[in-house]
DNA sequence: ACCTGAACACCGTTCAAGT
DNA sequence: ACCTGAACACCGTTCAAGT
C-alpha cells in the first residue's frame, strides 16, 4: 500500500518548461530537460500532461493567464483618457515580451494543430484591450481596433526579440511612433 | 570511375522544405521526410546543406528573396501618392501569407541561434516598403514608419494564419483598418 | 563529387512493474 | 496514484564505402 505521492505537480512542469524555453529556446523544451528540472524520470510527466503538444499548449496558457493578470493591473484607472490607458498597456506589453521574449512570441503563434491557449485565458488577456479601444472608438469599432493594436504590439515585440530590427536606429523610437499613430488615428476614424 | 552526379540540388531541397512546411508544419520537415520528396537518402541531404537548422535558415531565404520579388513588382509605380502604393504593398504582403503562411510566419520569426534570412535577402525586400515611407514622411523618419508598418502586417498575418482571431467579425475589415490608419497617421505625423 | 547503408546519440511515448 | 526502467519508433548526424 501506500500508493506514491506526487513528487511533482503541472504547474511545476510548466513552469519548468518556460524556464527552459526562456534559457535555451523551444528545441531545449524536451521531456527530458523539463523532467530532470522538476527531479522526476521522463515518463512521469505523462501523469500531468498529455503529451508535448499538450505541454507546450499549457505553456501558452499559462503566459497568456499571466500576461492577462499584468494588463488588468495596468489598467485599473478607466477614469483616464484612452490614449493614456492605451500607451500604458502597450509599454506593459512590451516590458512583459520583454521579460519572457519566447514565451511571448507564442502568444499568437501557430504551435501546431490545436496548439494554443484557450479562449478563455485570450479573451481575458485582450479584455483590457478592447474595454481601452471600446471608450476610444465605441463599442462596434472597438474589435477591429484591439485587434490592430493587439497585431502591432505583437509583431513589433516578436520581431524585436528574433533580432529583426538589423538596420540600425531607435527601435523604441519606432514602438511609440507606432502606438501613437494608432492611438490618434483610431480615435480620428472611429468618431 | 564516373564519381556520382547531383540527384538533387540545394534549390529543389529547399523547395521541397517548404512544400512540406505549409502542407504540414514546421514539424514534419524532417530530413527523411525531404530526403524523400527530392529522392535521395537522408545522408545525402549534407552534402547540399550543412544541417536542419542551414536548412530552416535557407528557406527563410528563400521566402525572404520570393517576398522581395513580390513586393518590388507590385510597387514600380512611384508616381502613385504614397498611400496608393503603400495599400498596394500591404495588400500584396496579405496575399503572399495567405499563400504561404507557415513561411511568412518564419520571416522574422526566432527560429534558434542565428537561423534566419540573411540581411541582405531581408534588407532587399524591405526595400519597397521603405521607399514608400520616405515618401510619405521623408527620408529621416521613413525607418521607423516602415517598422511599424512591417511590425503590424508581419503581426497581423501571423495572428491571421495561426488562427488568433477567434472573436468572430470581418478580419479584412480590421486589416484595412490597420493600414488605412498607419498611412494617414504616420503621414501626418512625419511633415 | 555525390550517393548509400550502417551506426550512434537523442527524443517522444508506451507499458509493465514497483511503491 | 504516481513513479521508474525497459523498450520502441523516429530523428539528426557521421562516416566508411560505393560509383
Amino acid at each position: 500500500m501506500s500508493p506514491a505521492r506526487a513528487r511533482t505537480s503541472r504547474a511545476a512542469i510548466v513552469a519548468a518548461a518556460r524556464d527552459l524555453l526562456e534559457a535555451d529556446g523551444l528545441e531545449a523544451v524536451t521531456m527530458a530537460t523539463v523532467a530532470a528540472r522538476v527531479g522526476v524520470k521522463p515518463p512521469s510527466l505523462y501523469k500531468h500532461v498529455r503529451d508535448r503538444a499538450a505541454l507546450l499548449a499549457a505553456l501558452a496558457t499559462d503566459t497568456t493567464e499571466e500576461l492577462g493578470r499584468v494588463l488588468a493591473q495596468v489598467d485599473d484607472s478607466p477614469a483616464e483618457p484612452p490614449e493614456i490607458r492605451l500607451r500604458a498597456l502597450a509599454g506593459a506589453f512590451r516590458d512583459f515580451a520583454r521579460r519572457s521574449p519566447r514565451a511571448s512570441a507564442m502568444l499568437f503563434a501557430d504551435l501546431g494543430p490545436g496548439v494554443h491557449a484557450p479562449v478563455e485565458a485570450a479573451g481575458l488577456a485582450v479584455r483590457p484591450v478592447i474595454e481601452v479601444t471600446t471608450a476610444l472608438v465605441g463599442p462596434t469599432a472597438a474589435l477591429p481596433a484591439a485587434r490592430v493594436l493587439t497585431a502591432f504590439a505583437y509583431g513589433f515585440t516578436s520581431m524585436e526579440s528574433a533580432g529583426a530590427f538589423r538596420l540600425g536606429g531607435d527601435v523604441d523610437e519606432a514602438f511609440r511612433l507606432g502606438i501613437s499613430t494608432l492611438a490618434e488615428g483610431l480615435r480620428a476614424a472611429g468618431h
